[in-house]
DNA sequence: ACGGTAAATGTAATCGTTTACCCGGGCAGG
DNA sequence: CCTGCCCGGGTAAACGATTACATTTACCGT
């Protein structure tokens, strides 16, 4: 039994296909009669119109793509399903594809685009290679994209980003408030923009207080949380040990934490730890995680209602640079920051 | 600029599209220099033949379905990263839906499938509604899902899992050795099959030792981490508390252990704690989690494989109730069981 | 009664590919 | 030199929907 097209339906509905495309998309302009008729034919055999078909004439796909960093960092699932919150009451698919994999199969990151797989971008890679960058910039395309989370640096794109530097200050703010002088921290990948803008912002903060923070101060390559526990003993192991350790993400502060502890070292007796994220797990490592907290979920839902407007025209011709929307950060303390030790 | 077509492609190349077609997809049925010369009007203008034409005339999306139970739970996005696995160097595409928002939507499951959007379909989702698995088990769709990870009780699909009854047995004989006799138990939502067959498994080897494991003793509803939390000091609370607690889940775990740290219980010293997963955060929990390690990347990688190998047709009519894949699981010992205090 | 208008439906062009079929020319075997 | 075949390539028919345009019908005002 093959699948039933519009035609079977319009012969069993005796009517034209017209009309029963109509009756399905414009109900309004059939008669009342003929789309009870049609109706009945379509539930009876569960007609589905062909999504393929249907794109090609509409030239509309009703699906947009997300591209991720890294599809296996659990860091992303919770934009992924903010994104999902505002696509899918608009009726709109969404596909993954992961920057690692499709790079290898060097494939231009907006092939999708190209082919007219999916009408719109949400991207989440900041480092996207040139080329595709470029790609991206043509009028064609400039309302068809917008990035969350992380932006291209020097390019003007729509974005939706967290108020990073913000959420430095008050991390360290925090800090300096509870009698802290000597301060470490723990970094992203070097040419990631998030690492930049929080590393900038930690600094503005400390030089503010008259606090240098050195080279040898900064370790970290990753936001992994095995990087976070092999930084901890190099980042101890100084004759005067900091009393501060600023994470730039959560997973680093419980990797930290975790090696820290396994030195033998009290958090936060010896030293505070503090993160960035406010991941599902902070409120549970021991000691819970006081951490700078984003919405990563609203990061999605954002963007991806930022897109909608940009695909539906809404915001066609926009000025020359867009805004970046810029989602408010909050400090949330639990116990793995205390009073520096005398 | 309108998006080039294969008839621009034709004409700039003094050929037929016919010929521009064959060149891109059957590269050998063409003459050299045709082919050379198709190829680079192809790449000057960067043309990218249109996909949903391409789907509409070969009946092909190449392209599959992901349905997840919840993308904001990070405990899947490892299985995705694994269906990516085996998906990207095919060139299949990956499309995913949230159960939870599709269900909202009153969207049946399948209909991407019969509006020809997807190829197939991965399922995590064990607690698929009737109707819908009623419409995939149709012969049409038969060969077109696999599920991975959960599956549906009762119904004959093709299905990739863990083996989970060996995990808990596994499990409980660790704890055994190590001298305990009182357990507890921490399970995932009832209806859920993982939380069944992990049950089961922890009774059977319970019994096999002669232990009973009374009603009383088993807590949770959830596989959160916030569950496992709150559970803990229930759990506790008793006149005989247990000496050890299985846990269904590493968030669970996770929870348990921070809930009982707060209590002032000591883990493993008072009581041992065992989860299930090995979720990346496991190895650096305080005390590190002793685990039963699921292969989630493989479970992902090793579903697409088998999708892929029923869309290709190489498994038709495969025997009446297709065997469901089995990936073996390992304990890893951590810091968090120790022998029972006498 | 008649022309005009709007509502309901049908006819057929269209979206951009792939591919079945056809055709012409070169070449090998007789 | 003829015959048949293969090879390279063109023509046009699908694929399954949407929709501009044409057509029919009913109704209304004069």
């Amino acid at each position: 039994m093959k699948a039933m097209g519009i035609k079977d339906i319009a012969r069993l509905a005796g009517v034209s296909t017209a009309t029963v495309s109509r009756a399905l998309s414009n109900p309004d302009r059939v008669s009342d009669a003929t789309r009870a008729q049609v109706m009945a034919v379509v539930q009876a055999h569960d007609y589905r119109a062909n999504s393929q078909a249907r794109s090609l004439r509409v030239q509309r796909t009703d699906t947009v793509l997300a591209l991720v960093p890294n599809l296996g960092n659990p860091f992303f699932s919770e934009i992924i399903a903010g994104i999902q919150d505002s696509l899918a009451p608009a009726g709109v698919d969404l596909l993954v594809a992961d920057t690692l994999t499709q790079q290898a199969r060097r494939q231009s990151a907006v092939s999708h685009l190209q082919a007219a797989r999916a009408d719109g971008l949400i991207c989440l890679d900041g480092a996207l290679p040139a080329d595709s960058l470029a790609d991206l910039s043509t009028p064609a395309m400039r309302h068809r994209v917008v990035f969350a989370c992380e932006w291209p640096i020097g390019r003007d794109f729509p974005s939706v980003r967290s108020d990073n530097r913000a959420g430095m200050q008050l991390a360290v703010a925090h800090l300096l408030e509870h009698g802290h002088r000597d301060f470490a921290l723990l970094a992203g990948p070097p040419g990631n923009v998030l690492t930049r803008e929080r590393l900038a912002g930690a600094r503005e903060a400390l030089a503010q207080a008259g606090i240098d923070l050195p080279e040898s101060r900064i370790d970290g390559h990753s936001f992994e949380i095995a990087d976070g526990f092999a930084a901890a003993a190099r980042l101890m192991q100084g004759p005067k040990p900091p009393t501060a350790i600023l994470c730039l993400s959560d997973q680093l502060a419980i990797g930290c934490m975790s090696g820290l502890g396994r030195m033998g070292i009290s958090v936060p007796g010896d030293v505070s730890v503090i993160g960035f994220d406010d991941i599902a797990l902070a409120a549970y490592s021991s000691p819970p995680l006081t951490t700078i907290r984003q919405d990563r979920r609203g990061l999605g839902r954002i963007a991806a209602q930022r897109l909608l407007d940009g695909l539906s025209g809404r915001t066609t011709d926009e000025a020359p640079a867009p805004r970046p929307t810029v989602l408010p950060i909050t400090l949330v303390q639990r116990g793995s920051t205390a009073r520096a030790k005398r």
